[in-house]
DNA sequence: CGTCTTTGGGATAACGATTTCCAAGAGACC
DNA sequence: GGTCTCTTGGAAATCGTTATCCCAAAGACG
């Protein structure tokens, strides 16, 4: 089934049957129904192969992600393939297991594909920076919730502030000894939020007995790391976690050794994912405008120059909400505890529009 | 970068350069060396729309779920990329939101991409038949967990051995009357499900007592379904769940209220997702091999002929794992209760090849 | 030594769309 | 009425690759 066909059964010539098709020239309106009839009867939908071979424009974004395991990311992806949705785009995903290699790998397949832009949340804030120039310099990339460099378009969320935000709620609870358990700093985000952890404790706790453990983004790193604290001769107030499923470990472990949160030590995650708020007790944690990001990725994504070359770099940096729950809340009786009621921070975006390597 | 600037500069012709990099055909050695060391140097990387142009295959696999933001599919889906992966064919994911229509505009627009082949998790299984036939004539097609009609390949778990293991264990922990919180039988997995629950609890339990809530797989149903649970006189002595979501919010609700999980009521999910085993009390769940679901799927779609032609259709039914935590066992005492050690039953693929139709 | 087969390189024709480019016809305007 | 512009349909070039076809050279074999 080709626009051939649909021309000769049209008894037209395939030019005018493009043009009819596609509108991208005035045909005459008798000759236009005819070619519509005549596509519509076959059921005629262009070969896009073709069509991207001559255009050079494929309708296909790729994305590449360090792990849709993690809850977080797939709400990003729908928030970002609901918008590419809207202009009529297909959404070629790859999860790149965290690994840098895997991750050059993958973008590059994706350029062979000629896909028409990526969308990269980078897994090693260092690493991947080469990977990330090397397609910025072929198409145009965005890159979302984590980055590395700023040479090219981000779209995430202030990790530093809202783990700041986290500092200072638990330190308003009266916590004063702080224990962080971290995921390795090769993500973006996951540095920053150490960052904004390690300058927050400073500022409220003053840097009293701040212990910190460093693994990765996953649940058993969690468990691993609540055995070591607990190896410790002394808990610390309050336990703050680099993510939800980090969170969920610690969590695990400490109540199958028997010690309460909220009781004896409070706990908090980040990312607010779906199961933050039904485990016992809910999570205190860090929620982020997803849908907002996803959009706004999609949306720079058509305004990002097909080759960065050295113009202004876009930047969007979002605010993200602390949502407080019983796991930090150790005053709060049974009863009042449901539902969670606790003071909220605002949300809000915020526009940074700022020049390459600032 | 093309394949004629390739030629150009290692002194040859295209279809030479095409040959040594691709090996369709043998190559004299010291041209193929001289077409390899002008490709390395230019850095020259085929462009796959053009050869997808030519050959009729992109080397590209489309897959349509119905929510990636249910924890099973992401495990799914990774499954089936690494798989995918080891061939060199990328995946082009598409999540139909649950939505019949959704689901038939996302396979006509991987059609016109012109994939190599279609994975598919119908969300529905009457209305989705139509589109899943429709794809089936024109490329291969393997449905995936989810299926709507026998006409097309499939992959998946015998759910309704896996929910009768889950009803025979509760009968053997003494339960008699029992609750079911379904999610609506539009997914083929959902309706063995019910079945499987249905006459499970008439043969274990004589069907007394038998409380069926329908709604969806989410965890805000379950949270409803709780409710309604709740406001009638007498509770069941256990809730079984559609799945892990769906017990969730049905926990998260009963907990609110005071009613204590396995004391007062045993409760069960289903697909054991990452979070089963952390939640408190610990899920007693169902174990899907979907590692091998995924990797059977994909070496499936590369057997079935490319235009469904009234040949046997393949079918592979795995059996699932009844995992035995926490929410089941109301004699463990807290000490015993880590690490679970429930009983487990086994695992293993059970293949079955039948004629479309059966 | 002659013929017959085999091997392998290169020219060229696809693949299926879009997009020049060209030409014919219709108005417009002096 | 003549020229000039504008419109619009169709022929043909084009995107970058691979497959087909042809031909020359080399080797096989009687």
């Amino acid at each position: 089934m080709t626009i051939r066909q649909v021309a000769t059964t049209a008894g037209l010539s395939p030019a005018t049957v493009s043009r009819a098709l596609s509108g991208s020239r005035r045909v005459a309106p008798e000759l236009q129904a005819r070619a519509l009839a005549a596509a519509e009867q076959l059921g005629y939908r262009a070969n896009r192969v073709a069509r991207a071979l001559r255009t050079r424009s494929t309708g296909t974004v790729g994305m590449v992600v360090p792990n849709i395991a993690n809850p977080f990311f797939p709400v990003i992806i729908q928030a970002v393939e609901k918008q590419l949705r809207a202009q009529g785009t297909q959404l070629l995903l790859c999860d790149s297991g965290d690994d840098v290699r895997q991750e050059a790998e993958l973008v590059h397949s994706l350029l062979e594909h000629r896909i028409d832009g990526i969308l990269v949340s980078p897994c090693d804030r260092v690493s991947s920076r080469t990977t990330v120039r090397l397609a910025a310099s072929q198409v145009p990339v965005v890159q979302i919730d984590r980055r590395a460099g700023s040479e090219v378009a981000f779209v995430g969320v202030d990790q530093d502030r809202a783990m700041a935000e986290v500092v200072e709620h638990l330190a308003r609870q009266g916590c004063r000894r702080f224990a962080y358990v971290a995921s390795s700093s090769r993500a973006s985000t996951a540095a920053e939020r150490s960052r904004g952890y390690r300058r927050a404790v400073q500022r409220f706790a003053n840097g009293s007995h701040d212990r910190l453990y460093a693994g990765d983004f996953s649940m058993e790193w969690g468990r691993e790391a609540a055995r070591r604290l607990l190896a410790e001769r002394d808990l610390p107030d309050a336990v703050v976690c680099a993510n939800d499923l980090v969170a969920l470990g610690v969590l695990d472990v400490l109540r199958s050794h028997g010690v309460d949160v909220p009781g004896d030590v409070l706990l908090t995650g980040f990312d607010d994912t779906e199961v933050a708020a039904v485990t016992w007790p809910p999570l205190t944690s860090v929620r982020q405008p997803l849908e907002e990001v996803g959009r706004r990725a999609v949306e720079l994504l058509r305004t990002v120059p097909d080759r960065a070359d050295g113009g202004p770099v876009r930047a969007t940096l979002f605010r993200a909400e602390l949502v407080v729950r019983r796991s930090t809340q150790p005053g709060a009786r049974p009863g009042e505890s449901w539902p969670p009621a606790g003071p909220r921070g605002q949300a809000g975006p915020q526009e940074a529009s700022r020049a390459a390597g600032s």
